[in-house]
RNA sequence: GGCGCGGUCGCCAAGUGGUAAGGCAAAGGUCUGCAAAACCUUUAACGGCGGUUCAAUUCCGCCCCGCGCCUCCA
């Protein structure tokens, strides 16, 4: 097996993965601002983590993964005290629409999702130590961090702090500060906002500071694996460095791993252009869950990702082929025996399939690994040369993928349905499905194609469509 | 302007100093009562100009084009 490399945006380089604790690999994720319906751009970098992180469980490793949810910032303020009501009531409801998504795209939840609010406490501890080590100024009741005092800032991003100029910018909040560079660690609270009465004061807790304080408390000073969009590599993540390594002195994170963003239509993803998409709202047009996540995951994550309805498209008919191929294999009568040249067909699959992921999670790869043993694998059947005893093995290759990508499960209509979607008109069960579907082999068997017909178009018309195969069985799916 | 990503078949997208993956679409075929579905086969591509080299899509330089970050936006 070929040792994990991954692209470290410190170095700019692919460098081996080496968990600070053998056998462990501790993630920290940054996961929504819940003041509103998160966007597909959000959920490319979670499909991306999600894939990170089943990978690195397919290779045997514990994953201990925190997600933060930001539960306070400006504009959760803003909007929960505009609607009249508390910041908590106001994002629970984004809070479980986002816990409904990611269950839509079969995106596994992290060990512990944290919020925000829930750590003012750990927050206010390392701003304290970072006081203690004067680190710090207050303004106006605002704590900053002073850059000045952390010589490395900007090693993440690159970003050449000496040109930002003070006030060179338009400041960035109402705030009074010695630098422009500098940035809040703790807010003063405006007339009428919501805050917290601490030990450093009364107000809340910068954007900044939940990351560091969370991050290092459930999974220690530094963290093997850091992830979250591009755009957040400065400041934010920069932020974090500063931070964390300035209150510690240990360095914060092994690995940087930043998601290229997704544009749609070859154009940035805005409101003011129109062509914002929660996953909702692709669902609201027939989407299918398996669809995007399949055109998510389909383009290795370090590259920009053009969603489009073509992609869209394109993806479900990919995804239908994948599941066509389990189906055959499940349902499809072979010869007694087992091919020893299937066998190794599979294993180099196996192989092919992660290798790819180990090289950077290149997902385009590992694709390509499954879909080359479907076409052989297929051939194979047609020839005849496939057998009984390959079918199982074949079927357990496909699930091992499948731990990973989280294709094949048909159950996009049930996912739909979740969430207020999909057909309003109550669908077939099985038991009535397979019922229909004897009805017309009988209704064949004696000739009478009209009704066999019929059968055929009401079970069309329920979603169902039929497949009759070479050697009789029939299969159905969900259109 | 600074930093970064990218321009490969009609579309999406790998990859490599020497015969350019895979998917979708298209065309042909197999199967079928008809049809559909499914499956198989085939086709076709490295932005431009120079340079290095026996050999460049791959390395270097310049140019053109697209996108992102440089203001709490994944």
């Amino acid at each position: 097996m070929n040792e994990i490399h991954l692209h470290n945006t410190l170095t700019n380089r692919l460098e081996p993965l080496s968990p600070l604790h053998p056998g462990e690999v501790r993630i920290y994720t940054c996961g929504p601002t819940v003041y509103a319906f998160a966007h597909i751009g959000n959920f490319r970098t979670f499909v991306f983590q999600d894939i990170l992180r089943r990978f690195l469980r397919y290779r045997g490793y514990r994953v201990l993964q925190v997600m933060n949810v930001t539960d306070v910032d400006d504009r959760i303020i803003q909007n929960a005290a505009a609607a009249g009501i508390g910041i908590r009531d106001y994002t629970e409801k984004y809070i479980q629409a986002f816990l409904e998504d990611t269950d839509a795209l079969h995106i596994e939840l992290p060990e512990e999702l944290v919020r925000a609010t829930d750590h003012i406490e750990d927050m206010v501890t390392l701003i304290e130590r970072l006081q203690k080590k004067s680190l710090t100024y207050t303004s106006d009741g605002s704590i900053y961090f002073r850059i000045s005092q952390f010589p490395a800032y900007g090693k993440l991003s690159k970003i050449d702090v000496a040109g930002m100029q003070a006030g060179a910018r338009v400041d960035v909040d109402q705030y009074e500060k010695d630098d422009a560079r500098d940035f809040a660690l703790w807010k003063a609270p405006k007339p009428g906002e919501h805050f917290w009465d601490t030990r450093i004061g009364p107000g809340r807790p910068g954007w900044h500071i939940e990351c560091s304080a969370m991050a290092m408390k459930y999974l220690g000073d530094t963290l093997d694996i850091h992830t979250g969009g591009v755009d957040l590599a400065f400041p934010h993540h920069e932020n974090e460095i500063a931070q964390s390594e300035a209150a510690t002195g240990h360095p914060f994170v092994r690995l940087w791993l930043h998601a290229e963003h997704l544009i749609l239509e070859g154009q940035k993803m805005s409101k003011s252009l129109g062509n914002f998409y929660t996953l909702r709202d692709l669902f609201a047009k027939g989407h299918k869950p398996s669809t995007i996540r399949y055109l998510l995951l389909s383009v290795p994550y370090r590259r920009q990702l053009n969603f489009t309805e073509d992609g869209l498209t394109q993806a479900r008919n990919s995804v239908e082929r994948l599941r066509n191929f389990t189906a055959r294999l499940k349902s499809a009568q072979f010869a007694e025996g087992s091919n020893p040249e299937i066998q190794a067909r599979i294993e180099k699959a196996e192989a092919d399939f992660d290798a790819g992921l180990a090289d950077d999670i290149n997902t385009a790869i590992a694709l390509a690994a499954i879909f080359d043993l479907v076409r052989d694998v297929n051939t194979a059947m047609d020839r005849g040369t496939f057998r009984q005893q390959d079918a199982p093995r074949a079927v357990a290759a496909m699930e091992k993928f499948d731990g990973i990508l989280a294709l094949l499960a048909d159950d996009d209509e049930e996912k739909l349905r979740k969430l207020g979607f999909g057909t309003s008109k109550p669908g077939l069960s099985v038991s009535q499905i397979e019922t229909m579907i004897e009805e017309r082999q009988a209704a064949k068997k004696r000739r009478d194609f009209k009704r066999s017909d019929e059968i055929r178009q009401q079970l069309a018309d329920s979603g169902i469509l039929l497949e009759d195969t070479k050697d009789g069985a029939i299969r159905w799916k969900r259109k």
